[in-house]
DNA sequence: CGAGTCACG
DNA sequence: GACGTACGTGACTCGG
């Protein structure tokens, strides 16, 4: 190694004037982890070494980029372990399938002609500072392309940052962004947070946003470390009085040394061509193709074979679309107007010819209770549709006004003739009828005496096939697997203020959007309903999602009575209620304020009456949730706790009291929500209009709203719900023999896993060790996390650590099914239930850690909460049937879940809920044996909350 | 129309 | 090696 300082070698004048500094080592860890696997066809895993040839293509090609050179960390140990013999002592070993990369990527660069560096006794970073300082100090522009924030301390007038992962430049409001200091002052700030990665200590306590605010206050970290007597927090003030020399050494850990005596020289580093012989046998070698074809151009040397298709990447799992046979025409014209009976008959004909039939049904409302029917299309081939229209009025007036310009309705079928002539064809056994979320239009059809049977639904099979990876409207469906955009609702009937009903609409335009969504819906069924079988979904679809239809249609029509005295009464109390709530808050705020703002009200706390724990979000916003308001009153404040007891009531008036009364249905004096059967990804139901699923039970108030959830005369509630479903199928999915005998035995279950886990006899168990262990159970359910299970518990991340720790080292079955869960998941896309319901997870490969994270989370959880649907859905499938059979005239309203209400003749009480109960108990069966046994508990009452 | 908040399993 | 945090929903209110 040459003593002399690079400096005086360097040229004075480079041949370039922009010079990108690549953080080669930083790069190749963070690629692996992002970028999914992929091999060569000799089992050599090239994943990071690819996402880095890209990198170096795209940032050669993109950017002004006129010198370049990459930078590695030399293997051993750097002058930091002489100061802190600890730093980076934490470290695991690097994955098998990396360690070989660390070499390849350093022949990628050789291959791109480009310097690589490294040198003994340094890292990369340091490096990095040196070459970034000796550039700038000539006055050339100097990029660092690195992902890592230790880095950002070099950032300044001619040196900025490239994060290649995202793509995202980085300059010095970047910085104060993420250190919330600008980047000289950046190293203070690691020196008292420390940096768990490299295993720097920093100060114990105090995190980037302290040290940040300490730093800011008192200018630089000696001036805080030596004025930390005057620190009001006594805690913090004891910590750094006490780690003071710590913080120091840390200091110089994260400091970059700017004065390496380099060996290379600055001026080498201007760009040239590659060799493209050297290039293209390095991109067949690692077995590139893609790349190879993308630079053909640039690599003629060697004349070749031409162009080779890319490897399929490890777990690329794309569903192949097999595409309509070419001559077809695409949707949108040609459609017939079908206008008298010979024109219908001949269409029903040709339906019952072809066996298959595409239908809609347009109306004026989304209510499919309200709504009037107003016309119905029909699809019998691609392209082959037609529009009947049923109860169109004129284009101008409305029809029973005395407005004489008005044009006169068009010529139509008379409804009952139409509906005669459609019935046969729709009732037909021997015909499948086709559609798109066919729920509704049963159920609009149903109020018109037509039945529909047989049926397959477009939305339910997309559903079945590629939930998690998208939504299931037909607009969507379309453009996806058509290429073909449908005419958009907005367009034939406006939006907003000028809306019109769809019977207004001119008959061309009408037929031109209904006939174009029944061949949508012809098409879409031709591509998807082969798809079952391929990928292996048809059980699914088959035995749950299309036998489900018929039921909720069953439920949704059946609706649930409210008391709407009742509702009347508690909005009145909880209005009054909230006129003293209100009163007294802004007495309290000395001013009157909207209590609804959280804008206002965090500007009233935080500012005006300076509580303590003002945090501000990402929009700049204070927050005031529900924990921070409880911190406050807990701390005495009243103020919080008075807004508390007003968004408890203003919640349940707004969204229960008042929002209920206005959804009753005048004909049938009852509540009727509409169930979403493609929504969640799981597998579960959602309830919309009104939200049925979420009504209160936690709180006292919140029940009285359940109290006007009331049976008709002569008729009981009953619920009947699943105890501890999911983690009955998580002791099942997992194989845990502890869990699963304590489920045999009928104990109660977060008892006996504290009794496990904190090693307490089940005679001395008290109430907040049990707590704690309910907590971990449902934090197991949700894919665990010590971030959350501390927040949940309240309690230090490192005692969640701990927790989660000795339970896993208890149920050791439960960390086996959640690594095997995550790799799974990755590996394929998508995690399945125990019935073979897939759910697909896209951000499970997501170069954000975050994303990822939270696709492995929601992977945990998927197949536990997904089965757990699937039961309730086998159940609800089995038990009209089960109650017709046994003569019982029970209705099911309901379903939470895990928890499924009826309405039953109160002579029928006790036999409906065992026949229901034994049903549920039995769901499985026979596709499935359980190693737990399901229990279903049973509650009856006058009201819902009686029978909850 | 997005963010914040909060109701449920 | 780094990012934000428990899983799945829907409705209401505010404010740009």
């Amino acid at each position: 190694m040459t003593e002399t300082p690079a400096r005086d070698k360097a040229a004075d004048t480079a041949p370039y004037k922009h010079l990108y500094l690549v953080d080669g080592s930083g790069y190749i860890f963070r690629a692996f982890f992002a970028i999914p696997p992929r091999m060569t066809s000799h089992g050599v895993h090239t994943n990071a070494v690819f996402g880095f040839t890209n990198m170096l293509i795209k940032l050669l090609r993109d950017t002004d980029a006129d010198g370049l050179a990459v930078i590695f960390d030399h293997s051993g140990d750097s002058f930091r372990n002489e100061i802190y013999p600890d730093y980076k002592a934490n470290r695991d070993e690097p994955p098998e399938e990396l360690v070989p990369q660390f070499a390849a990527i350093r022949e990628a660069t050789r291959a791109f002609g480009l310097p690589c560096l490294e040198q003994p006794g340094y890292e990369a970073d340091d490096l990095i500072a040196t070459y970034a300082r000796l550039a700038a100090d000539q006055g050339l522009r100097v990029t660092i392309v690195s992902s890592d924030k230790d880095l950002m301390q070099l950032v300044a007038e001619r040196i900025d940052m490239l994060d290649p992962m995202k793509d995202k430049a980085i300059g010095r409001d970047e910085v104060i962004e993420k250190f919330g200091v600008p980047p000289e002052k950046v190293i203070d700030v690691q020196a008292l947070a420390g940096d768990s990665t490299d295993n720097v200590p920093g100060v114990p306590g105090i995190g980037i946003k302290t040290a940040a605010q300490l730093v800011e206050d008192y200018g630089s970290l000696e001036a805080l470390l030596e004025r930390a007597g005057e620190i009001k927090q006594p805690k913090r003030r004891e910590k750094l009085i006490e780690n003071a020399d710590l913080a120091r050494v840390s200091k110089r850990l994260v400091t970059l040394e700017q004065q390496v005596p380099v060996e290379a020289d600055l001026a080498g580093f201007g760009l040239r061509e590659p060799d493209p012989e050297v290039l293209r046998d390095f991109l067949e070698r690692y077995e590139f193709r893609s790349i190879l074809n993308r630079l053909a151009d640039k690599l003629v040397a060697n004349g070749g074979e031409g162009v080779v298709p890319d490897a399929k990447e490890v777990g690329g799992s794309a569903a192949p679309v097999t595409s309509e046979a070419p001559a077809e025409r695409p949707p949108g014209s040609g459609y017939e107007t079908v206008q008298t009976a010979e024109a219908l008959k001949a269409w029903v004909a040709r339906a019952t010819e072809a066996g298959t039939v595409a239908v809609d049904t347009e109306t004026d409302s989304l209510d499919s209770l309200r709504a009037t029917l107003v016309g119905v299309s029909l699809a019998v081939a691609p392209g082959e549709a037609c529009y009947i229209p049923l109860a169109h009025k004129g284009d101008g007036g409305d029809g029973d006004s005395l407005d004489f310009e008005a044009g006169a309705p068009p010529q139509q079928i008379p409804l009952e003739e139409a509906l005669d002539l459609l019935r046969p064809l729709l009732a037909d056994p021997t015909v499948l009828k086709i559609g798109q979320n066919l729920k509704y239009d049963l159920e609009v059809l149903h109020r018109y005496g037509v039945e529909v049977a047989p049926l397959d639904d477009t939305m339910l099979l997309s559903y079945v096939l590629e939930g998690g990876l998208h939504g299931h409207g037909m607009d969507e469906l379309s453009k996806l697997h058509l290429d073909h955009t449908p005419i958009p609702f907005k367009e034939v009937c406006g939006s907003g203020k000028s809306q019109i009903t769809f019977d207004r609409v001119p008959l061309d335009r009408a037929t031109d959007y209904a006939a174009e969504d029944a061949d949508v819906t012809y098409r879409l069924h031709a591509l998807l309903k082969p798809q079952l079988v391929t990928e292996k979904v048809t059980r699914v679809y088959e035995t749950l999602e299309r036998p489900l239809v018929p039921v909720l249609v069953a439920m949704e029509e059946a609706g649930i009575k409210v008391d709407t005295g009742q509702l009347k009464r508690l909005s009145n109390d909880f209005a009054t209620r909230m006129g003293e709530l209100e009163t007294e808050i802004h007495r309290l705020a000395s001013r009157p304020f909207n209590i609804g703002s959280p804008k206002q009200l965090g500007e009233i706390l935080f500012d005006e009456l300076s509580l303590p724990g003002g945090k501000k979000g990402k929009t700049g916003a204070y927050a005031t949730g529900a924990e921070i308001l409880e911190q406050l009153a807990a701390q005495g404040h009243d103020l919080p706790a008075r807004v508390l007891d007003w968004r408890q009531v203003a919640k349940l008036k707004s969204t229960y009291t008042d929002a209920l009364q206005n959804q009753i249905n005048p004909k049938t004096g009852r509540v009727h929500t509409s169930f979403g059967q493609a929504v969640a990804s799981t597998g579960r139901l959602s309830s919309t209009d009104p939200n049925l699923q979420n009504i209160p039970v936690r709180t006292e108030e919140g029940r009285k709203i359940r109290c006007a959830f009331v049976a008709e005369a002569g008729h009981k509630l009953l619920s009947v719900d699943y105890s501890q479903i999911e983690l009955r199928l998580t002791a099942h999915i997992a194989g845990v023999d502890a869990l699963r005998e304590a489920f045999a035995a009928g104990h109660d279950i977060h008892a006996m896993t504290a009794s496990q886990v904190f090693g307490v006899p089940l005679a001395d168990m008290d109430p907040a060790t049990r707590r704690r262990a309910k907590a971990i159970n449902f934090g197991i359910i949700y894919g665990i996390s010590a971030f959350g299970l501390a927040q949940n518990l309240g309690i230090a991340q490192g005692e969640a650590r701990d927790y989660i720790g000795a339970y896993f080292a208890r149920y050791p079955e439960i960390q086996d099914y959640m690594e095997r869960t995550k790799a799974e998941a990755k590996e394929r896309g998508w995690v399945g239930t125990l019935f073979g319901r897939r759910i697909h997870l896209p951000t499970i490969r997501d170069k954000n850690p975050a994303r990822r994270s939270f696709g492995e989370r929601a992977a945990i959880n998927a197949p536990i909460q997904g089965t757990a649907a699937d039961i309730i859905k086998r159940a609800m499938i089995r038990i009209p049937p089960a109650i017709e059979a046994a003569k019982l005239e029970a209705r099911m309203l309901l379903q939470v879940h895990d928890e499924l209400l009826f309405e039953v003749p109160e002579a029928q009480v006790e036999e409906t809920a065992a026949l229901v109960a034994q049903v549920m108990e039995g769901a499985c069966a026979p596709a499935l044996e359980l190693t737990v046994p399901l229990v279903a508990d049973v509650g009856v009452g006058a009201s819902w909350d009686e029978a909850h």
